[in-house]
DNA sequence: AATTGCTTGTGACTCTGGTCACGTCAATTT
DNA sequence: AAATTGACGTGACCAGAGTCACAAGCAATT
């Protein structure tokens, strides 16, 4: 499907280009939908394109040598994933997976690439994107290092609600990913994920609202849960 | 202590450039040598400069909510860290730690940032840098995702055995972290770690050479336990 | 309305890995 | 040489997480 310069600027990472260069990258990006569990991006393969989200959610998963999955990061619409592409010509490390029915924008990686090295402010914005990852799966692997899993459970909820929501006292979570998904976020298994949701939704922390609605209702003890300063 | 360009050139990432830029960039680079134990770059700080690891070992070190240390990565001479100042102005996530008596080379962030900005060749060298520390994340999240741990600490060992002598029956890793530093790497006690090298040395699968040596007799043995196809 | 498929919920059992409390050993300092 | 320090080694105990098995709830489809 066809994809217009408006549709691009969407983005938070394309938002900043000149109206010229998005009408020069629009012919080059094709809009999909993907359904739930479906593959987005391949492991292993050199892909010649970027993915941006424009709704859904996405998580990229790795396998061990023995078949498991690891989760390792969730992907909030505005963002995109298969970066890697635009640095060098190494395959894809993870699988990225529609986690919820998502539609993406694939953006073909040379015109991408070329825009990248002839804007230094592209570049910039790029680089610092990629930065952020970095800064991002820190965090998320210093998440596995607690060793009380409540703990875990609650940093990634909190990690889960959109930072703009993060002061208040509440928050919720729009299509929350499922216990399966969590676990392998945070290496425990998904009935212990379920238990801690238990334990959290008995003390009315929490709250399910349908199918695609967390309530966060008391953020402040989500906060204290993680922190360790309370046990469940 | 002063640093010559020749000094600089030694490393990967800046050998590439031309000799002239090595002159420019050698007046804001310094050579410091750190103890074992000596925090090399500091978490929360915005650090004003890039570390380029001349010998000796560093460890990146994440730190939980409840003081609990993570490791997060190795860094081998050749290599550097800190490079996420090159990219934006937010702190370093990590602490970065001598794991043996390193020497190492800071060079100042802004001058290299030019150098960076101007030459897309560099840029592209940095940027490649960075998705393979990306890579490299996500490899060792990967590890942490095998259930049963000796097959993680027989995988930890593979990946510190150097790229050049995987192919081989036998290698060795030199300067080998101790117990405790492989423990926080993989989400495990020392004890562990102790108790899985115990199996590995008792099936003459490693050995101990002198304190700064470890020897991998039977390679091809570790990649079994690491792959699950044999248990310790 | 019935079926199917996926997610969530829950109990019981097992067993691994953390923790604690030591002891040993080698290297370095005093 | 004695003392100190830090890394490694080892046993015993037990909380807690994984696993298995199954039930229940909910959506989408037939």
């Amino acid at each position: 499907m066809q994809v217009t310069p408006e549709l691009l600027s969407r983005f938070t990472l394309l938002k900043p280009l000149p109206r010229q260069v998005l009408e020069g990258l629009a012919p080059h990006a094709s809009l999909v939908r993907h359904a739930r569990r479906e593959v987005v991006v391949r492991a292993g393969v050199r892909e010649d394109r970027v993915c941006f989200l424009f709704e859904g959610r996405l998580q990229g998963v790795g396998h061990t040598i023995d078949g498991r999955e690891v989760g390792l990061y969730f992907i909030e619409p505005g963002d995109f994933c298969g970066e890697l592409a635009l640095f060098d010509d190494n395959p894809q490390p993870e699988f990225v997976i529609a986690t919820a029915a998502a539609t993406v924008v694939f953006l073909a990686r040379n015109p991408l690439r070329e825009v990248m090295l002839n804007s230094s402010s592209v570049s910039n914005i790029v680089g610092r994107k990629l930065a952020e990852r970095v800064r991002q799966m820190t965090e998320q692997r210093t998440l596995l290092g607690l060793s009380n899993i409540d703990q875990r459970v609650c940093g990634q909820l909190y990690l889960l609600i959109k930072g703009g929501q993060r002061q208040g006292e509440s928050g919720e979570i729009v299509n929350p990913p499922t216990h399966q998904e969590i676990a392998i976020m945070l290496n425990i298994s998904r009935e212990r994920v379920t238990r801690a949701f238990q334990a959290l939704q008995s003390r009315r922390i929490v709250r399910r609202d349908g199918p695609g609605r967390l309530v966060i209702i008391d953020l402040n003890s989500l906060r204290r849960f993680a922190r360790g300063e309370e046990e469940l």
